[in-house]
DNA sequence: AGGTTTCATTTCATGCATGAAATGAACGCC
DNA sequence: GGCGTTCATTTCATGCATGAAATGAAACCT
């Protein structure tokens, strides 16, 4: 057996066996079973070439062999001792997750799936239409509808967006305008004209006024195709169209915390275009 | 995740995804596939609670805390160099296996199955009607009859071992007697009154007497019932039944190389008496 | 912009290490 | 001598860690 491939793992099962003086007390200790502890040792005394043990029928007992062996790995033992430490209790890790309206909409729809049991995080997620910088760190994960340009920002592409108009039949013709500085609201005042328009000063409005049976809104299929009560009643808008990314910080992913959160927000989102495409 | 429950391998494996700077190269040093490494990185970040690794596009860049435990692990590994001594080759171990002549001839039948590709032993078979001195190391493993006493001495309890008259056929009437110093041959003079005797001065003479029609010998049934030419003609004798034990040294029981060879010669052995019984 | 390469991670099938159960051995007690 | 206890080892079923294959991301080249 190549030194290489020795497994160091049979080491800390050897301390175990010579402290409990066999393989039963052993067993307790490291939740291993005899019969494996009884394997693991042959398989140390193959990678060692030597007799760590002498079986007795009440137990194990080190050779001179076995003591040298001892000695050492308890003194490699201590010196690990320090780099065990399980990460500080109570201390939970802040991660802002900044989405747009409907995004964000969603997302707390999914809040279970992204949190879960994880008692080391705790998230807030910012609601807003403009974006927030990540490398100042006024948010951890972004969702948006670029990729990320910026140095030391990573990107996952999650799915396309595309945007229509929705109301409960097409035979309401008012539109909902949002009057903030998206693309889709932009899009809205150009081509709007002479049309009768009821003007909002937030997204989720919209909504409102559709499901009122009030107005046209125009959102995002995603949204729209998925809200009861509404239906699609015009085609895509080209214009609108565009790829929807998750952005983190470079520096941010070496957290487990941080790296499990942006994976169950990335699994959430993947699930929302998978579904709806 | 308890300290005395984590895995000491993943130190292993850590170091050489360090060295390697990445996956791919520790997966060739290692003999374990990328995602196994993976998971395994996870694994030790968990256990300890810190961020061991950037992970970038082109591979693995430890962090301040990776780049410190790899220090502790490079150190306990150089400790650890000295452990891993494969045995010496080229060196054989003396395996000194004391039987008396019916067992050593059926061990010879079934050497094959006690050496087969082990090179690391060698195997002296002494066949001897005598007692020899295992904890004078005249024998490292005796097939006795009788349950071993003396201190330091192990036994294994093989079969029971009993004696009949064999003969090519009923009407051969005179015996072979062996003059040695056995109980089988003790019977023998006490029974043979104005009987026609051949003596000889060796057991396995007498099979060959009964082979040539010539006398009947006295032998263990586990023998005489094997023999092909030769035939039970009386019932077994009660006062030499006893049963087979295989002892051995109890230091000797420590050398892997001694602890096989004396399981094989259990194995055949048992595997006589099962087949027989 | 498209294609290729290299790397890491995810998905899925499966080999093997593991543990439950059975077995064997030794010892102690009645 | 028979029975019970404790321990280790063997046998057999199976859970899970592993690796093959697929996938995704980034960088580089044309």
């Amino acid at each position: 057996m190549h030194e290489m491939n020795a497994n160091w793992d049979d080491l800390r099962l050897f301390a175990a066996v010579a402290r409990g003086h066999g393989l039963a007390k052993a067993s307790k200790a490291t939740g291993k079973s005899a019969p494996t502890l009884s394997r693991r040792m042959l398989d140390l005394e193959r990678a060692t070439g030597r007799e760590l043990f002498r079986r007795l029928p009440k137990g194990y007992e080190l050779t001179a062999d076995g003591e040298a062996l001892f000695e050492k790995v308890t003194t490699l033992e201590a010196g690990l001792s320090t780099i065990w430490n399980p990460p500080a209790r109570g201390k939970r890790t802040l991660v802002k997750i900044s989405a747009g309206t409907w995004m964000s909409k969603y997302l707390c729809e999914k809040m279970d799936a992204i949190v879960g049991s994880d008692d080391s995080i705790l998230v807030r997620l910012i609601s807003a239409e403009e974006v927030l910088d990540i490398s100042r760190r006024q948010a951890i994960i972004g969702i948006r509808n670029h990729r990320p340009h910026q140095r030391g920002l990573a990107g996952r592409r999650v799915g396309r967006v595309r945007f229509a108009f929705y109301a409960i039949n097409k035979d309401v013709n008012p539109w909902a305008r949002y009057t903030g500085n998206t693309p889709s609201a932009e899009w809205l005042g150009k081509h709007a004209d002479e049309r009768e328009i009821i003007e909002v000063t937030h997204p989720r409005n919209m909504l409102d006024l559709a499901l009122a049976g009030s107005a046209r809104a125009l959102l995002p299929t995603i949204v729209g195709d998925r809200q009861s009560g509404l239906m699609r009643v015009s085609e895509t808008i080209d214009e609108l169209e565009g790829d929807q990314w998750l952005v983190v910080h470079d520096d941010d992913r070496f957290s487990p915390a941080i790296r499990r959160t942006v994976d169950r927000v990335f699994d959430v989102l993947r699930d929302l275009h998978r579904n709806h495409s």
